[in-house]
Formats: C-alpha cells, sequence, structure tokens
DNA sequence: GCTTATTGTGTACATACGTACACAAAACGT
DNA sequence: ACGTTTTGTGTACGTATGTACACAATAAGC
C-alpha cells in the first residue's frame, strides 16, 4: 500500500507549531532574499513579501501584524547568535592576543556567513522605521556592553575608567559595524578588494587598541583641547 | 494707481530659471521635511513631494526624473557645502592643534545646522538605492582624501605612509559619521545627553590622533598578531 | 510683436498595496 | 470521536502611486 505505515512519517507529519515555523522562516528568507535583490527593507510591502514567500498576501498577518514587527525578529536573531558567537571567542582560556584575533575571525565570518541579515541591519541601523532602529541601536549597545565587561574580566585596559571603557568599545563597534556593508557591497568575486579593505578594517582597530592603551583619563592631547 | 512703476519689482518679475530654481528647491525642501516628520526617503514617492511642495505631481518631472535624481542633488549639496567648510576651517594660518579642534566645531556645527540633509545622508548612506549609496561613498571618499592631504600639508603625522594615512582619515571619517545619527535622533531638548554624546565623541577622535600618531607601519601590536 | 520653448495644471488609467471578511482544511484538546 | 482552534486561501474594496497626454500661461528669442 501507498499508505503511511505505522511508523512516524517525519517528511509532511508535522506538528501544527513546526508547520508555522516553517512558514513563518520563509517569510523571514523571503524578506531578505527581497533585499538581496537589491531592494530595501524599508520598501518591501506585505504582498510582496508573501509572494516572494509563496503565499497568499493575508497569510502574512498570521505571523507578524506588520513588515516592522518581522524586522524585530531578524534583528533579534542577529543579535543573539552573534553575542553568542562573540561570547565564545572570548570565553576560551587563550592569551588576550589570541581572544581579540578570534574575535576579529568570528566576526567577519558571521557576516559573509549572513550576508543578507548584515545587510538588512546595516541598512535600517540609520534607516527606515524608528522602532527597527532602535531595535537595532538597543542591540548594539547590549553588545558594546558586553564587550567592555569582558574586557574587564580579562584584564585589559585596567587603567580606564568605565565610562572610558564603554567609549572605546563603542568606537571598536562603531568601526566594526562601518567594515560591514563596504565589504558586503562588493561585486561578489572582488576578492582582491575584498582583503585589502579587511585588512583595512584590521589595521583600524589596531589602531584604535593602540591608542586606548595609551589613553588616560586627562589626556588632552594637544590637538584637541 | 495700483499699476507697478517703471522700476523693477523683484517681487515676482523673476527670471524663468530663477523660479525654476525656486520649485526646484522646494521640492528638495519638501523631501527633506517628510523625511523630518519621520518618513524614510526611499518610502517617498513622487506624489507625495510634490503634493508637499504644493504643486501637481506631474510638475516633479520637470527638474528630475525620479526620486533617486533627487536624492543624488542633496547628496551633492551636503557635499560640496561640508568640504568648503571643513577646507576653510583648515586653511587658516594656526596651529595644528587649533585646526583640527576648529575642524570638530566646525562639523557639529554644521550637522546641527542642516539636521535634515544629514539625516537623510545618513540613512540612505548604507540603505536605500544603491544609486544614492553609491554616490554618497563618493563623497565620502572624496572628504576623506581632502582630509589627508591637508594632513600631509600641515605636516601631521609625517611617518605616516599614504596607505595609512587614508586609513586613519578613512577611521576619523568613520567616527564622525557614527556620531551625527546617535545626536540626531535625540528629542530636541535632551542638550544634556546630547553634550554627553559629544563629549564622547571628542574622545574617541582623541584616541583615534592617539593611536595613529603612535602608530608605526610595520608596528603589529600582541593584541592582533 | 510674434513665435517658440518652458513650466505648471488637469485628467486619466493601469497597477500595486493594505486590509477586511468569509471560508476550507487539518491539527488539537477533550 | 467530535467540536474547536489554528493556518492558509479566495475574493473584494478603497486608496495611493507612477506616468502619459493634452492643455494653459508666460518668459525668451528673433
Amino acid at each position: 500500500m501507498t499508505k503511511p505505515t505505522a511508523t512516524v512519517e517525519p517528511k509532511d507529519k508535522l506538528t501544527r507549531t513546526e508547520r508555522k515555523d516553517l512558514t513563518r522562516n520563509s517569510l523571514l528568507q523571503g524578506a531578505l532574499a527581497l533585499m538581496g535583490e537589491g531592494r530595501s527593507f524599508t520598501s518591501l510591502g506585505i504582498r510582496e513579501i508573501a509572494r516572494e514567500a509563496a503565499m497568499v498576501p493575508n497569510a502574512f498577518y498570521r505571523h507578524f501584524r506588520n513588515t516592522d514587527e518581522l524586522g524585530l525578529e531578524l534583528v533579534e536573531e542577529m543579535g543573539i547568535t552573534l553575542r553568542r558567537l562573540l561570547r565564545e571567542a572570548r570565553q576560551t582560556d587563550a592569551t588576550n592576543a589570541d581572544i581579540v584575533r578570534r574575535s576579529v575571525q568570528v566576526y567577519r565570518r558571521y557576516v559573509v556567513d549572513n550576508r543578507l541579515l548584515f545587510l538588512f541591519v546595516s541598512s535600517e541601523r540609520s534607516g527606515g522605521s524608528r522602532i527597527l532602529r532602535m531595535a537595532i541601536r538597543n542591540e548594539v549597545a547590549h553588545f558594546t556592553n558586553e564587550m567592555a565587561q569582558d574586557f574587564r574580566r580579562l584584564g585589559a585596559y585596567n587603567d580606564l575608567s568605565t565610562a572610558s571603557l564603554q567609549m572605546v568599545c563603542g568606537l571598536i563597534v562603531t568601526t566594526m559595524l562601518a567594515a560591514a556593508p563596504e565589504i558586503l557591497d562588493l561585486p561578489p568575486d572582488q576578492t582582491m578588494l575584498e582583503a585589502e579593505m579587511a585588512e583595512n578594517f584590521v589595521k583600524q582597530l589596531q589602531i584604535v587598541l593602540l591608542g586606548a592603551s595609551l589613553w588616560r583619563e586627562n589626556t588632552r592631547p594637544s590637538a584637541l583641547g
């Protein structure tokens, strides 16, 4: 018989929540895919996303109330996984040098592996809807805080005040975030340029870290009064 | 008589190009005004902009072929005036210290005075249409180059290679650009927070400059291998 | 002074969008 | 086993959009 046997068929005998998560995911992926084709998230519509996910417009509402809510989920996904990755990179018992190098590697790896997600976050960080902007800014702050905590824990930059350390981490994060879209916006085969940009990125971080390591609270470099 | 005298009436006896420039400008301002109300440039439509400028939709086409073309003009405007301002700030015969301080002042002044223009550029820098993104990136590069040239001319950072100097200037510009939207997004009366952010901004620049002044080509700080 | 080119208006149409409502199928709770 | 809830579909309506075309007013050029 073609009838299913008594053994569970994982093929299409999915539980309801599984099915829902599946289509929900195809909506998220659909939105990302559209952005991959050059569209900006802000300009995406419910119908468009639903179409890309091969479903009828109305089905969208079964999962999100509007596009912003979908965007929030993307932001959250990005924040959670990226934070986890970098936390792992810092929690191994290696020298500080190794840890920073590994962090850079992990970050770059994440950016290229999650190209579309990262493009989305970069775009919406200062454009688009206020709600998304705030959510992303929140993630970035969260991110910066964890970095500062870990620097403290590792005993790096001990002579910086908490505020200054926070500020330094903010600068690092800014540099990281700025580097990503430039690399991602390249035509996909320009490995030459990409390597150059990556090198520049590392050098910029080196300068920041160098400056931070020599920074003293009361330093007023003559250049800036 | 109420009839105009023979003397030229500058009130409404405008030449055709003057009138055109006027309405063209009201289109540009209309677009900015809409962004001031929380809308993102990418989501603006021709009709909407024309409506804001108090004209019929079709009139838009007499000035721009589409919204991107309008955006390009905004980008150009921002590039030209900001570059001019900073060039002036650096061309006075003052000490290097004064010059950098003055540059920071001029920049902050420009950002708050041209709030909407700057919000627009910040938003579209990594979001929205590819054409605008490229144009802005171009302006930023132009900007970075001029800064590097002036550093050379002033004899600052003499022991950096051209590439490294360029990279440092890129870092400075990145920091400047990142600082702007955070300040601009504040509720308009939070002078307290704004001052704090501005201070952070200056400190970040100090760290970068400090790092750059001590950077040597072959430096490989242990932290980054 | 007359012709021409330019700038803005009015009307029109096809298209896409957000969303509401009624409905079908099928997993779920009991 | 059966009624209920959830998830996806089909249809429909009002609205906004981009753009085309014909037209009006008026400055510019000869």
